[in-house]
DNA sequence: AGTTAAATCTGACACTGTGTCAGTTTTCTG
DNA sequence: CAGAAAACTGACACAGTGTCAGATTTAACT
Protein backbone atom coordinates (compact mmCIF):
# COMPACT_ATOMS: atom_id res chain seq x y z
CA UNK A 1 0.00 0.00 0.00
CA UNK A 2 1.77 2.96 -1.22
CA UNK A 3 1.82 5.81 1.67
CA UNK A 4 0.33 8.93 0.48
CA UNK A 5 1.94 12.11 2.20
CA UNK A 6 -0.20 14.01 3.94
CA UNK A 7 -0.98 17.38 3.74
CA UNK A 8 -0.09 19.59 6.85
CA UNK A 9 -3.40 20.94 8.29
CA UNK A 10 -4.81 24.22 7.87
CA UNK A 11 -3.92 27.09 10.16
CA UNK A 12 -6.88 27.82 12.61
CA UNK A 13 -8.27 31.76 13.43
CA UNK A 14 -8.66 31.84 16.86
CA UNK A 15 -11.10 34.66 18.47
CA UNK A 16 -9.81 38.69 19.36
CA UNK A 17 -8.17 37.79 22.72
CA UNK A 18 -10.73 40.19 24.81
CA UNK A 19 -11.46 39.48 28.40
CA UNK A 20 -14.76 37.54 27.92
CA UNK A 21 -15.35 35.43 24.40
CA UNK A 22 -18.87 35.69 23.88
CA UNK A 23 -20.78 32.61 22.36
CA UNK A 24 -21.48 35.06 19.16
CA UNK A 25 -17.36 35.18 18.64
CA UNK A 26 -16.70 31.37 19.38
CA UNK A 27 -19.65 30.39 16.78
CA UNK A 28 -17.81 32.92 14.03
CA UNK A 29 -14.79 31.37 14.78
CA UNK A 30 -16.19 28.03 14.57
CA UNK A 31 -17.53 28.60 10.97
CA UNK A 32 -14.81 30.39 9.73
CA UNK A 33 -12.48 27.42 10.34
CA UNK A 34 -14.65 25.42 9.26
CA UNK A 35 -14.24 26.70 5.93
CA UNK A 36 -10.49 26.25 5.81
CA UNK A 37 -10.90 23.05 7.08
CA UNK A 38 -13.20 22.18 3.99
CA UNK A 39 -11.36 24.14 1.39
CA UNK A 40 -8.24 22.49 2.22
CA UNK A 41 -9.66 19.19 1.30
CA UNK A 42 -12.69 19.94 -0.88
CA UNK A 43 -13.12 22.36 -4.08
CA UNK A 44 -15.28 25.30 -3.58
CA UNK A 45 -17.92 24.43 -5.68
CA UNK A 46 -18.94 21.50 -3.48
CA UNK A 47 -19.01 24.09 -0.30
CA UNK A 48 -22.76 24.67 0.41
CA UNK A 49 -24.04 25.90 3.69
CA UNK A 50 -25.51 22.70 5.12
CA UNK A 51 -21.86 21.03 4.48
CA UNK A 52 -20.43 23.72 6.88
CA UNK A 53 -22.22 23.97 9.04
CA UNK A 54 -22.30 20.09 9.71
CA UNK A 55 -18.98 20.11 10.68
CA UNK A 56 -19.74 23.37 13.27
CA UNK A 57 -22.73 21.06 15.72
CA UNK A 58 -24.97 24.43 14.84
CA UNK A 59 -27.78 24.50 12.30
CA UNK A 60 -27.66 25.65 8.65
CA UNK A 61 -29.83 28.84 9.47
CA UNK A 62 -27.86 30.11 12.15
CA UNK A 63 -24.52 30.35 9.20
CA UNK A 64 -26.34 33.62 8.06
CA UNK A 65 -26.70 35.39 11.34
CA UNK A 66 -22.92 35.86 10.96
CA UNK A 67 -23.01 36.01 6.80
CA UNK A 68 -25.02 36.87 4.25
CA UNK A 69 -23.81 34.11 2.17
CA UNK A 70 -20.96 32.03 1.25
CA UNK A 71 -19.19 34.80 -0.60
CA UNK A 72 -19.31 36.94 2.19
CA UNK A 73 -17.57 34.39 4.16
CA UNK A 74 -14.90 34.18 1.40
CA UNK A 75 -14.44 37.60 1.69
CA UNK A 76 -13.63 37.32 5.78
CA UNK A 77 -10.65 34.79 4.60
CA UNK A 78 -9.29 36.76 1.89
CA UNK A 79 -9.22 39.75 4.25
CA UNK A 80 -7.09 37.39 6.32
CA UNK A 81 -4.73 36.19 3.34
CA UNK A 82 -4.80 39.34 2.06
CA UNK A 83 -2.74 40.79 5.58
CA UNK A 84 -0.23 37.67 4.89
CA UNK A 85 0.27 38.49 1.54
CA UNK A 86 0.77 42.30 1.85
CA UNK A 87 3.33 41.75 4.64
CA UNK A 88 5.14 39.14 2.02
CA UNK A 89 5.34 41.42 -0.50
CA UNK A 90 6.13 44.87 1.37
CA UNK A 91 10.15 44.86 0.75
CA UNK A 92 9.48 45.17 -2.79
CA UNK A 93 6.66 47.41 -2.24
CA UNK A 94 7.80 50.32 0.11
CA UNK A 95 11.49 48.63 1.44
CA UNK A 96 14.32 50.86 0.97
CA UNK A 97 17.82 49.62 -0.32
CA UNK A 98 18.87 47.28 -3.42
CA UNK A 99 15.45 47.10 -5.31
CA UNK A 100 16.67 44.25 -6.54
CA UNK A 101 17.45 42.13 -3.80
CA UNK A 102 14.28 43.75 -2.14
CA UNK A 103 12.24 42.39 -5.20
CA UNK A 104 14.11 38.73 -4.96
CA UNK A 105 13.07 39.25 -0.63
CA UNK A 106 9.30 39.94 -2.05
CA UNK A 107 8.81 37.35 -4.08
CA UNK A 108 10.50 34.47 -1.67
CA UNK A 109 7.72 35.30 0.82
CA UNK A 110 4.93 35.39 -1.66
CA UNK A 111 6.17 32.05 -2.35
CA UNK A 112 6.04 30.74 0.85
CA UNK A 113 2.52 32.43 1.85
CA UNK A 114 1.00 31.05 -1.37
CA UNK A 115 2.55 27.37 -1.02
CA UNK A 116 1.50 27.31 2.90
CA UNK A 117 -1.65 28.85 2.08
CA UNK A 118 -2.42 26.77 -1.82
CA UNK A 119 -6.02 25.64 -1.28
CA UNK A 120 -7.49 28.41 0.45
CA UNK A 121 -5.91 31.08 -2.03
CA UNK A 122 -7.45 28.68 -5.02
CA UNK A 123 -10.78 28.48 -3.00
CA UNK A 124 -10.69 32.31 -2.58
CA UNK A 125 -10.05 32.71 -6.34
CA UNK A 126 -12.58 30.43 -7.45
CA UNK A 127 -15.27 31.67 -5.34
CA UNK A 128 -14.63 35.27 -7.15
CA UNK A 129 -15.95 34.24 -10.58
CA UNK A 130 -19.44 33.31 -9.41
CA UNK A 131 -20.07 36.97 -7.28
CA UNK A 132 -19.71 40.07 -8.67
CA UNK A 133 -19.35 41.54 -5.28
CA UNK A 134 -16.36 39.69 -4.92
CA UNK A 135 -14.64 39.78 -8.18
CA UNK A 136 -14.24 43.42 -7.46
CA UNK A 137 -13.19 43.01 -4.13
CA UNK A 138 -10.27 40.28 -5.37
CA UNK A 139 -9.91 42.82 -8.76
CA UNK A 140 -9.09 45.77 -6.08
CA UNK A 141 -6.78 43.54 -3.92
CA UNK A 142 -5.18 42.54 -7.73
CA UNK A 143 -5.30 46.33 -8.34
CA UNK A 144 -3.60 47.15 -5.43
CA UNK A 145 -0.38 45.54 -6.50
CA UNK A 146 -0.98 47.22 -9.71
CA UNK A 147 -0.48 50.68 -8.53
CA UNK A 148 2.27 50.02 -5.92
CA UNK A 149 4.46 47.80 -8.43
CA UNK A 150 3.76 50.90 -10.80
CA UNK A 151 4.86 53.00 -8.45
CA UNK A 152 8.02 50.98 -7.86
CA UNK A 153 8.59 50.62 -11.69
CA UNK A 154 8.81 54.63 -12.15
CA UNK A 155 10.68 54.91 -8.94
CA UNK A 156 13.47 52.54 -10.48
CA UNK A 157 12.93 54.01 -14.02
CA UNK A 158 14.14 57.20 -12.74
CA UNK A 159 17.31 56.01 -11.42
CA UNK A 160 17.97 54.03 -14.41
CA UNK A 161 17.53 50.89 -13.57
CA UNK A 162 14.82 49.64 -15.48
CA UNK A 163 14.56 50.08 -18.82
CA UNK A 164 11.74 52.97 -20.18
CA UNK A 165 8.48 51.09 -20.93
CA UNK A 166 5.22 51.57 -19.76
CA UNK A 167 5.25 50.55 -16.55
CA UNK A 168 1.39 50.08 -15.80
CA UNK A 169 0.57 46.94 -17.89
CA UNK A 170 4.36 45.42 -17.13
CA UNK A 171 3.20 45.29 -14.03
CA UNK A 172 -0.23 44.07 -15.12
CA UNK A 173 1.16 41.16 -16.49
CA UNK A 174 3.14 40.22 -14.26
CA UNK A 175 1.13 40.22 -11.24
CA UNK A 176 -1.22 38.38 -13.07
CA UNK A 177 1.99 36.09 -13.88
CA UNK A 178 2.43 35.52 -10.11
CA UNK A 179 -1.72 35.17 -9.04
CA UNK A 180 -1.55 32.58 -11.37
CA UNK A 181 1.08 30.56 -11.61
CA UNK A 182 0.98 30.51 -7.80
CA UNK A 183 -2.89 29.75 -7.97
CA UNK A 184 -2.58 27.00 -10.40
CA UNK A 185 0.50 25.61 -8.91
CA UNK A 186 -0.05 25.55 -5.36
CA UNK A 187 -3.98 25.22 -5.07
CA UNK A 188 -4.27 21.67 -6.80
CA UNK A 189 -3.07 18.36 -4.44
CA UNK A 190 -0.80 17.75 -4.53
CA UNK A 191 0.98 20.81 -4.17
CA UNK A 192 4.00 21.39 -7.22
CA UNK A 193 7.63 21.99 -5.33
CA UNK A 194 8.34 25.83 -4.52
CA UNK A 195 11.63 26.31 -5.28
CA UNK A 196 11.16 25.97 -8.94
CA UNK A 197 8.26 27.87 -9.14
CA UNK A 198 9.79 30.45 -7.18
CA UNK A 199 13.52 30.60 -9.50
CA UNK A 200 10.84 30.41 -12.39
CA UNK A 201 9.25 33.66 -11.38
CA UNK A 202 12.27 35.60 -10.31
CA UNK A 203 14.16 34.80 -13.57
CA UNK A 204 11.32 36.35 -15.27
CA UNK A 205 10.77 39.36 -12.77
CA UNK A 206 14.51 39.95 -12.56
CA UNK A 207 14.73 39.76 -17.04
CA UNK A 208 11.60 41.69 -17.60
CA UNK A 209 12.30 44.93 -15.22
CA UNK A 210 16.25 44.79 -14.28
CA UNK A 211 17.97 42.74 -17.12
CA UNK A 212 19.76 39.29 -17.50
CA UNK A 213 22.39 40.86 -15.40
CA UNK A 214 20.57 39.91 -11.99
CA UNK A 215 19.40 36.44 -12.54
CA UNK A 216 20.31 34.28 -9.90
CA UNK A 217 21.12 37.11 -7.32
CA UNK A 218 18.51 36.28 -4.69
CA UNK A 219 18.79 33.33 -2.26
CA UNK A 220 15.79 31.50 -1.42
CA UNK A 221 14.87 30.88 2.33
CA UNK A 222 12.31 28.29 1.20
CA UNK A 223 13.90 25.73 2.30
CA UNK A 224 14.49 26.67 5.89
CA UNK A 225 11.07 25.68 7.30
CA UNK B 1 -26.85 61.37 -22.63
CA UNK B 2 -23.60 59.62 -22.99
CA UNK B 3 -23.16 57.08 -25.71
CA UNK B 4 -21.54 53.88 -24.85
CA UNK B 5 -19.22 52.12 -26.79
CA UNK B 6 -21.01 49.72 -28.56
CA UNK B 7 -19.70 45.63 -28.00
CA UNK B 8 -18.97 44.22 -31.56
CA UNK B 9 -21.40 41.16 -31.41
CA UNK B 10 -20.10 37.50 -31.36
CA UNK B 11 -19.08 35.70 -34.23
CA UNK B 12 -21.78 32.55 -34.45
CA UNK B 13 -21.63 29.02 -35.42
CA UNK B 14 -22.98 27.93 -38.32
CA UNK B 15 -24.25 23.69 -38.62
CA UNK B 16 -21.74 21.73 -40.83
CA UNK B 17 -22.69 22.15 -44.36
CA UNK B 18 -23.68 18.65 -45.31
CA UNK B 19 -26.52 18.25 -48.19
CA UNK B 20 -29.37 17.84 -45.36
CA UNK B 21 -29.63 20.22 -42.13
CA UNK B 22 -31.15 18.14 -39.81
CA UNK B 23 -33.71 19.91 -37.16
CA UNK B 24 -30.95 18.51 -34.48
CA UNK B 25 -28.12 20.26 -36.15
CA UNK B 26 -30.41 23.68 -36.53
CA UNK B 27 -31.12 22.91 -32.66
CA UNK B 28 -27.79 21.92 -31.29
CA UNK B 29 -26.17 24.95 -33.53
CA UNK B 30 -29.22 27.51 -32.05
CA UNK B 31 -28.08 26.42 -28.37
CA UNK B 32 -24.72 26.96 -29.09
CA UNK B 33 -25.25 30.65 -30.41
CA UNK B 34 -27.53 31.57 -27.54
CA UNK B 35 -24.94 30.89 -25.32
CA UNK B 36 -22.60 32.52 -27.38
CA UNK B 37 -24.58 35.60 -27.48
CA UNK B 38 -25.20 35.50 -23.54
CA UNK B 39 -21.58 35.16 -22.50
CA UNK B 40 -20.99 38.08 -24.45
CA UNK B 41 -23.64 39.98 -22.29
CA UNK B 42 -23.69 38.52 -18.93
CA UNK B 43 -20.98 37.20 -16.67
CA UNK B 44 -21.37 32.69 -16.74
CA UNK B 45 -22.47 32.13 -13.30
CA UNK B 46 -26.14 34.12 -14.42
CA UNK B 47 -26.37 31.62 -16.77
CA UNK B 48 -28.87 28.84 -16.37
CA UNK B 49 -30.51 26.61 -18.84
CA UNK B 50 -34.04 28.81 -18.68
CA UNK B 51 -32.47 31.74 -19.63
CA UNK B 52 -30.69 30.24 -22.25
CA UNK B 53 -32.97 28.16 -23.84
CA UNK B 54 -36.07 31.18 -23.54
CA UNK B 55 -33.94 33.16 -26.58
CA UNK B 56 -34.11 29.80 -28.77
CA UNK B 57 -37.79 29.08 -28.30
CA UNK B 58 -37.11 25.14 -27.53
CA UNK B 59 -37.98 23.85 -24.38
CA UNK B 60 -35.66 23.67 -21.09
CA UNK B 61 -35.52 19.93 -21.46
CA UNK B 62 -34.52 20.30 -25.07
CA UNK B 63 -31.33 21.50 -23.70
CA UNK B 64 -30.47 17.83 -21.94
CA UNK B 65 -31.21 16.21 -25.48
CA UNK B 66 -27.98 18.13 -26.89
CA UNK B 67 -25.74 18.55 -24.15
CA UNK B 68 -25.31 16.43 -20.08
CA UNK B 69 -25.16 20.32 -18.30
CA UNK B 70 -23.84 23.69 -18.43
CA UNK B 71 -20.14 22.94 -18.27
CA UNK B 72 -20.54 19.90 -21.29
CA UNK B 73 -21.40 22.98 -23.10
CA UNK B 74 -18.80 25.51 -22.09
CA UNK B 75 -16.50 22.67 -22.80
CA UNK B 76 -17.81 23.03 -26.52
CA UNK B 77 -17.02 25.92 -27.03
CA UNK B 78 -13.82 25.51 -25.67
CA UNK B 79 -13.15 23.27 -28.49
CA UNK B 80 -14.23 25.61 -30.71
CA UNK B 81 -12.05 28.28 -29.32
CA UNK B 82 -8.99 26.28 -28.70
CA UNK B 83 -8.96 25.78 -32.60
CA UNK B 84 -8.49 29.39 -33.15
CA UNK B 85 -5.62 29.50 -30.64
CA UNK B 86 -3.92 26.58 -31.91
CA UNK B 87 -3.68 28.13 -34.78
CA UNK B 88 -2.95 31.63 -33.46
CA UNK B 89 0.42 30.06 -31.41
CA UNK B 90 1.45 27.77 -34.15
CA UNK B 91 4.36 29.53 -35.25
CA UNK B 92 6.53 29.73 -32.38
CA UNK B 93 5.13 26.01 -31.37
CA UNK B 94 6.23 24.21 -34.69
CA UNK B 95 7.48 26.82 -37.29
CA UNK B 96 10.76 27.26 -38.46
CA UNK B 97 12.92 30.33 -39.45
CA UNK B 98 14.18 33.05 -36.44
CA UNK B 99 12.69 32.09 -32.98
CA UNK B 100 12.22 35.60 -31.79
CA UNK B 101 10.15 36.12 -34.21
CA UNK B 102 8.34 33.64 -34.46
CA UNK B 103 7.79 34.80 -30.89
CA UNK B 104 6.02 37.79 -31.56
CA UNK B 105 4.19 36.58 -34.19
CA UNK B 106 2.66 33.33 -32.37
CA UNK B 107 2.15 36.48 -29.45
CA UNK B 108 0.58 38.86 -31.65
CA UNK B 109 -1.70 36.46 -33.12
CA UNK B 110 -2.78 35.17 -29.04
CA UNK B 111 -3.59 38.61 -28.54
CA UNK B 112 -5.64 39.43 -31.28
CA UNK B 113 -8.03 35.91 -31.16
CA UNK B 114 -8.17 36.59 -27.22
CA UNK B 115 -9.18 40.26 -27.74
CA UNK B 116 -11.98 39.11 -29.91
CA UNK B 117 -13.54 36.60 -28.19
CA UNK B 118 -12.88 37.97 -24.25
CA UNK B 119 -15.86 37.28 -22.60
CA UNK B 120 -16.30 33.72 -24.35
CA UNK B 121 -12.61 33.24 -23.17
CA UNK B 122 -13.46 34.57 -19.35
CA UNK B 123 -16.94 32.06 -19.23
CA UNK B 124 -15.27 29.47 -20.28
CA UNK B 125 -12.14 30.49 -17.54
CA UNK B 126 -14.87 30.91 -15.01
CA UNK B 127 -16.99 27.37 -16.00
CA UNK B 128 -13.68 25.57 -15.44
CA UNK B 129 -13.89 26.63 -11.66
CA UNK B 130 -16.66 24.50 -10.83
CA UNK B 131 -16.77 21.44 -12.60
CA UNK B 132 -13.98 18.50 -11.69
CA UNK B 133 -14.57 17.44 -15.56
CA UNK B 134 -14.33 20.54 -16.84
CA UNK B 135 -11.14 22.04 -14.86
CA UNK B 136 -9.55 19.04 -16.34
CA UNK B 137 -10.08 19.57 -19.65
CA UNK B 138 -8.90 23.33 -18.73
CA UNK B 139 -5.49 22.03 -17.45
CA UNK B 140 -5.01 19.50 -20.25
CA UNK B 141 -5.51 22.76 -22.76
CA UNK B 142 -2.67 24.57 -21.08
CA UNK B 143 -0.30 22.06 -20.35
CA UNK B 144 -0.63 21.36 -23.95
CA UNK B 145 1.33 24.53 -24.16
CA UNK B 146 3.54 23.45 -20.95
CA UNK B 147 5.22 20.83 -23.16
CA UNK B 148 4.94 22.09 -26.46
CA UNK B 149 6.74 25.59 -24.98
CA UNK B 150 8.87 23.23 -22.76
CA UNK B 151 10.08 21.38 -26.36
CA UNK B 152 10.92 24.86 -28.33
CA UNK B 153 12.67 26.05 -25.18
CA UNK B 154 14.80 22.66 -25.41
CA UNK B 155 15.38 22.98 -28.75
CA UNK B 156 16.46 26.96 -28.77
CA UNK B 157 18.49 26.07 -25.29
CA UNK B 158 20.88 23.18 -27.52
CA UNK B 159 21.42 26.47 -30.18
CA UNK B 160 22.48 28.00 -27.08
CA UNK B 161 20.10 30.85 -28.24
CA UNK B 162 18.08 30.67 -24.93
CA UNK B 163 20.50 30.66 -21.70
CA UNK B 164 20.07 27.16 -19.39
CA UNK B 165 17.80 26.63 -16.83
CA UNK B 166 14.92 24.48 -15.84
CA UNK B 167 12.31 24.39 -18.97
CA UNK B 168 9.44 23.55 -17.75
CA UNK B 169 8.73 25.78 -14.27
CA UNK B 170 9.74 28.95 -16.96
CA UNK B 171 7.01 27.88 -19.71
CA UNK B 172 4.67 27.16 -16.98
CA UNK B 173 4.84 30.70 -15.39
CA UNK B 174 4.75 32.38 -19.25
CA UNK B 175 1.56 30.18 -20.06
CA UNK B 176 -0.46 31.13 -17.29
CA UNK B 177 1.00 34.55 -17.44
CA UNK B 178 -0.66 35.02 -20.94
CA UNK B 179 -3.86 33.18 -20.20
CA UNK B 180 -4.53 35.29 -16.75
CA UNK B 181 -3.43 38.58 -18.55
CA UNK B 182 -5.48 38.23 -21.57
CA UNK B 183 -8.63 36.99 -19.42
CA UNK B 184 -8.16 39.83 -16.99
CA UNK B 185 -7.55 42.76 -19.99
CA UNK B 186 -10.26 41.37 -22.12
CA UNK B 187 -12.81 39.34 -20.38
CA UNK B 188 -14.03 42.70 -19.14
CA UNK B 189 -16.36 44.64 -20.22
CA UNK B 190 -14.80 47.42 -20.91
CA UNK B 191 -11.90 45.46 -22.45
CA UNK B 192 -8.53 46.72 -22.12
CA UNK B 193 -7.09 48.12 -24.84
CA UNK B 194 -4.92 45.02 -26.76
CA UNK B 195 -1.76 47.24 -28.02
CA UNK B 196 0.00 47.60 -24.64
CA UNK B 197 -0.91 44.18 -23.22
CA UNK B 198 0.85 42.88 -26.67
CA UNK B 199 3.75 44.98 -25.81
CA UNK B 200 3.75 43.92 -22.37
CA UNK B 201 3.90 40.13 -23.06
CA UNK B 202 6.24 40.77 -25.33
CA UNK B 203 8.90 42.15 -23.54
CA UNK B 204 8.52 39.80 -20.78
CA UNK B 205 8.42 37.04 -23.12
CA UNK B 206 11.28 38.32 -25.03
CA UNK B 207 13.67 39.25 -21.60
CA UNK B 208 12.97 36.30 -20.20
CA UNK B 209 13.85 33.64 -22.82
CA UNK B 210 16.19 35.66 -25.66
CA UNK B 211 17.56 38.53 -23.45
CA UNK B 212 17.18 42.39 -23.32
CA UNK B 213 18.61 42.86 -26.95
CA UNK B 214 15.79 41.33 -28.59
CA UNK B 215 13.06 43.70 -26.97
CA UNK B 216 11.02 45.65 -29.50
CA UNK B 217 11.67 43.38 -32.64
CA UNK B 218 8.20 42.64 -33.40
CA UNK B 219 6.24 44.69 -35.47
CA UNK B 220 2.51 44.63 -34.21
CA UNK B 221 -0.48 43.73 -36.80
CA UNK B 222 -2.67 44.18 -33.99
CA UNK B 223 -4.11 47.59 -36.00
CA UNK B 224 -4.87 46.39 -39.22
CA UNK B 225 -8.13 44.77 -38.22
C1' DA C 1 -29.03 31.97 43.45
C1' DG C 2 -32.94 33.93 40.82
C1' DT C 3 -34.89 36.99 37.37
C1' DT C 4 -35.13 38.67 33.00
C1' DA C 5 -34.03 41.12 28.72
C1' DA C 6 -31.10 40.45 25.08
C1' DA C 7 -28.55 37.42 22.40
C1' DT C 8 -28.44 33.30 20.03
C1' DC C 9 -30.31 29.50 17.79
C1' DT C 10 -33.82 26.51 15.26
C1' DG C 11 -37.55 24.12 12.40
C1' DA C 12 -40.32 24.96 8.85
C1' DC C 13 -41.45 27.41 4.69
C1' DA C 14 -41.30 29.50 0.00
C1' DC C 15 -38.45 29.86 -3.77
C1' DT C 16 -35.04 28.92 -7.69
C1' DG C 17 -32.77 25.90 -10.50
C1' DT C 18 -31.52 21.06 -11.82
C1' DG C 19 -31.96 16.61 -14.28
C1' DT C 20 -35.25 12.85 -15.74
C1' DC C 21 -39.04 10.47 -17.88
C1' DA C 22 -43.26 8.95 -19.98
C1' DG C 23 -45.80 10.47 -23.43
C1' DT C 24 -46.86 13.67 -27.50
C1' DT C 25 -45.66 15.90 -31.76
C1' DT C 26 -42.77 16.53 -35.72
C1' DT C 27 -39.66 15.02 -39.19
C1' DC C 28 -38.44 12.73 -43.15
C1' DT C 29 -37.52 8.20 -45.29
C1' DG C 30 -39.01 4.42 -48.20
C1' DC D 1 -48.41 9.31 -47.49
C1' DA D 2 -47.62 5.68 -43.81
C1' DG D 3 -45.11 4.88 -40.00
C1' DA D 4 -40.79 4.46 -37.48
C1' DA D 5 -37.47 7.37 -35.66
C1' DA D 6 -36.22 11.73 -34.08
C1' DA D 7 -37.26 15.70 -31.58
C1' DC D 8 -39.67 17.87 -28.19
C1' DT D 9 -42.56 18.80 -23.85
C1' DG D 10 -44.97 19.16 -19.17
C1' DA D 11 -44.67 17.53 -14.92
C1' DC D 12 -42.07 15.59 -11.22
C1' DA D 13 -38.57 14.71 -7.49
C1' DC D 14 -34.68 16.62 -5.65
C1' DA D 15 -31.03 19.80 -3.71
C1' DG D 16 -29.77 24.06 -2.14
C1' DT D 17 -30.93 28.93 -0.77
C1' DG D 18 -32.47 32.65 2.32
C1' DT D 19 -36.05 34.13 5.81
C1' DC D 20 -38.88 34.34 9.89
C1' DA D 21 -41.57 33.62 14.05
C1' DG D 22 -40.83 31.53 18.00
C1' DA D 23 -37.93 28.59 21.31
C1' DT D 24 -33.79 28.37 23.96
C1' DT D 25 -29.60 29.98 26.06
C1' DT D 26 -26.61 33.48 27.90
C1' DA D 27 -25.01 36.68 31.08
C1' DA D 28 -25.96 41.06 33.52
C1' DC D 29 -27.98 42.69 37.47
C1' DT D 30 -30.19 42.36 41.67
Amino acid sequence: MPVSKQLSSPLHLSPKPSLRVTKSERTRTAILNAALDFVWVHPFHEMTVSSLMASTGVSRATFYQYFSDLHELMETLLDFLQEEIFVAAAPWISGTGDPVSLMYEALDGLVRVCYERGPLLKAIFDSATADKRFENAWEKFLGGFDDAGCARIKADQEQGLIPDFDPYSVMFALNRLDAYTLISAFGQHPRKEPEPIREALARIWASSLYGAEYIGTGASTLNRT
